[in-house]
DNA sequence: ACCTGGATGGAGAGCGCTCTCCCACTATGC
DNA sequence: GCATAGTGGGAGAGCGCTCTCCATCCAGGT
């Protein structure tokens, strides 16, 4: 139609490239991939041809060919339920959580010039609308960071033969690869760190028990509490919300006015009790020390700042991410899974 | 190759589907993308070919020959200054304001079965990347949450014609559309309020005085201020964050200690200036009454409770997803801005 | 009976790239 | 001298889809 208005680059092909350059498209092809050997001079002339006419690959067209897309999704499955029709999925961002782990994984993938696409999963329609993105060829694989226990959609994308990593032990072992924490190794720090401080009544706040995590943190602590001499401790049961862990402390107060120290689950709850031990006129950590699980930003935010079991949730993001693509690399390789350990980070509140 | 093995269905193209729906290609193209008319009975046949096939439309096939590619990217471009080589982006999106506006993208695109692409944009290669992501035909435009005011890609976006909105007004004005909040009518509602309630020692901590939104949000209040009779109020810059808050807090309380009102620029910083004015004794909202900005998740974690000037940000982050859409669907359109009215949310800190 | 025109389906040309062949050329061995 | 291997470049076939033509059919007007 047009002559190419010199202003208006629009987008170059690899046939301009090969034009300018006086080689044939596979040449250009084969100086952009860096695959086979290619004359010195005739590779700077590409170069050069490269960037006279600014030429970008177009990523539609490899990815026709090669089957791959160069990116892949960051699934966020929420606690959501089913017939749950939030038009604005709220908080599942706000966590600072989620915050870690995006982290570790733009940290990953940045180098690599790739990105991940966000999706929700909270309800079977989102759920779906993952497993036929995927299908269509918009991503080559799924991270999957699942908040709840009975999330189906690690199954759903293992019986799509879909390539996918989780960020925790799926409750029911199935053939899919992951990274996790050590949760138990985590409780008996907090426990060794109570005691370590003289603690002597000591109770703990937990997450929601139908989640592998909780029930790990919790055997973990109540295990060692029980080596120190402390079989049985006063247990409370959150969700992992701030408000649960507020709520959960004013039961604690209620019932056992006399605690000295607290394990509670995750930072945010911990953040939440705090709160209420201020209310009730405790000095945090001489009166009552406590020892959250996370180190997220909220940790940092707490007055006094939280001692906490610290996950690597960088590292472990990093770890998943690298997880996947080497299982899309390579579709057959066997199932894996990474655990890392957690440390206990000292700061004022115990 | 290899016979379709009838467990594997593979990959099933639009060839395989019009074989068996025994029409042409074009025909299975026209009811998928329901162009032209087509006869209800070859629908039909077509549709059952399709369930039976298994087919998913390839994207990239479709991306290749229609110059779309159907996603935008979602990039956040951090206060980082160049040099800056941190491995893991941290706590951008800890920020509870990231969170709403990631809900009120995901939730515009989703019916759309549209996703976002997650990049970050903090120095200078993290620029170019994302130029040249977005010029390979990776997404179709940008959504730019820019934290920082001297942020160079709205132009770089502008410059290489790339369709791209922002969430804020830039500093400098630039032929770019963006969606925003009246900052201006934020200070006037939270300076009537302080007043109504009372306050006759008034001061109010900003965000950074270079970005906007905050001289906006200081300027609408000391108007307002000045009005009701208080021409000059103390001033104390923050920089948007928890900590800011509480250094900025420290220091009203050494200067003025006085003061009984005190308008923050920001939920998280109101959360930490919070917790000095209780180290130092002062009742919320007896002795001082604070009114944050953004009615952020920190709002509600925030004891007691914040009142806050609440922007609608899952609206203007939705508002801003569909110009960009409109904005790649019609490349020749003028830019606009839209302004959406700030509201006051009373809860108990005033 | 013929022409016109509105519907509707099919054929086929690409979109920009990769990758398998194949060819030309040089170096090596007998 | 000739067969053999090794190296580096070109030709061209697709990847799966859309979309422009073109062919066909059936009304309706003359």
């Amino acid at each position: 139609m047009s002559e190419d208005l010199p202003s208006i680059p629009s987008s170059s092909t690899l046939e301009d490239v090969a034009r300018v350059a006086g080689v044939s498209r596979a040449t250009v092809s084969r100086v952009i991939n860096g695959i086979r050997n290619v004359d010195p001079d005739i590779q700077e002339k590409v170069r050069q041809a490269i960037s006279v006419t600014g030429y970008a690959p177009n990523r539609a067209a490899r990815s026709l060919v090669t089957r791959r897309t160069g990116s892949i999704a960051l699934v966020v499955s929420g606690a959501g339920d089913e017939g749950e029709e939030d038009p604005f999925p709220n908080r599942v961002f706000g966590d600072p959580f989620f915050g870690r782990v995006a982290s570790g994984v733009l940290g990953f993938l940045r180098p690599l010039g790739m990105h991940p696409v966000l999706m929700l999963a909270e309800t079977a329609a989102a759920r779906e609308q993952v497993i036929s993105y995927l299908r269509q060829g918009n991503a080559d694989g799924a991270l999957l960071v699942s908040s709840h226990a009975a999330d189906p959609l690690p199954k759903l994308l293992v019986d799509a033969g879909l390539p996918a990593v989780l960020f925790a032990r799926p409750p029911r072992p199935i053939p899919i690869s992951y990274v996790d924490v050590a949760h138990r190794a985590g409780g008996t720090l907090a426990a060794d760190h109570l005691v370590a401080r003289g603690c002597r009544r000591v109770a703990t706040i937990t997450g929601p028990l139908d989640v592998p995590a909780s029930q790990d943190r919790l055997a973990g602590f109540q295990e060692t509490m029980a080596r120190h001499g402390h079989p049985y401790i006063p247990i409370v049961e959150g969700d992992f919300s701030h408000d649960s862990g507020e709520t959960a402390m004013q039961r604690l107060m209620a019932e056992h006015p006399d605690v000295d120290g607290v394990f509670i689950a995750n930072d945010l709850m911990a953040q939440g009790a705090l709160l209420v031990l201020r209310d009730h006129g405790r000095r945090i950590p001489d009166d009552v020390a406590v020892v959250g699980f996370d180190d997220s930003s909220a940790a940092l935010a707490c007055r006094p700042q939280l001692t906490t079991v610290r996950q690597p949730m960088e590292d472990m993001a990093a770890e998943m991410t690298r997880l996947l693509l080497s299982h899309v690399e390579e579709p057959e390789r066997r199932v894996t899974s990474v655990i890392f350990e957690p440390t206990l980070v000292i700061r004022q509140s115990a």
